[in-house]
DNA sequence: CAGGATCCTTGACGATACTG
DNA sequence: CAGTATCGTCAAGGATCCTG
């Protein structure tokens, strides 16, 4: 596996670059909420459970740069502002539903009540 | 997605949890060499380019924690120490096979020269 | 040969306040 | 409503040195 360069950044491996795409704790959270919809900023904060301001706006931007989501401003006050999923997103959903099933396992296997029941 | 606890640290996600077994740089490289054979420490530390002393200790400890390696010490001097996969790290393969698939995939797409011809 | 311990730098992330 | 800007904290990770 040798390294290579892409913007100005190092990467080792092809997992490492598939990673800086969608890896993070945040990134596949919010590309599985876009799978089928269309979201404004507000829905998804309120969708997504403990993520901060700061982090979602960050989050939206980068997948923004890479081509996964598509950023549609409309010029009204309030503003409004939705996110909707592109092409090369959807291409991301199937490793996501991988990963996902994946962790269901270990969890299950772990034992954790999940999800709990209150 | 509700939270849960495990081990003292909260996840947000199943993905997550996911991430934390198999996520960042090395491990998956690390699983991904060990899939098919058993390798000792120094072999690993050849095997996988640009990783450090440091990094490569910490993460198969942190492999060897949750279960997906098993470390074997043999008491001779010079000390040999080997690393092997387990059926619980066998379990993530597949997963692995995805997300690397899915780099190639984006390094394709991103017209980028790999592997690199010197 | 394998790996622990230490020091240091960097950047990820949260909290908060401000703006069109 | 959506997004910047700023500050502070903390942990990931690199470099180096030491040990059985």
């Amino acid at each position: 596996m040798p390294e290579f360069f892409h913007d100005n950044k190092l990467y080792y491996t092809p997992i490492e670059f598939a990673l800086n795409h969608i890896g993070g704790t945040w990134k596949m959270p919010i590309l599985w909420r876009l799978q089928k919809t269309i979201l404004r900023y507000g829905e998804l904060k309120k969708d997504i459970p403990h993520i901060t301001h700061k982090m979602l706006t960050s989050q939206l931007k980068e997948l923004e740069e890479k081509g996964l989501i598509t950023r549609t401003v409309y010029p009204v006050v309030p503003p409004k502002v939705e996110y909707s999923i592109t092409p090369k997103g959807l291409q991301a959903i199937p490793v996501i539903e991988h990963i996902m099933k994946y962790g269901y396992e270990l969890i299950k296997e772990a034992g954790i009540d999940y999800p709990p029941k209150k």
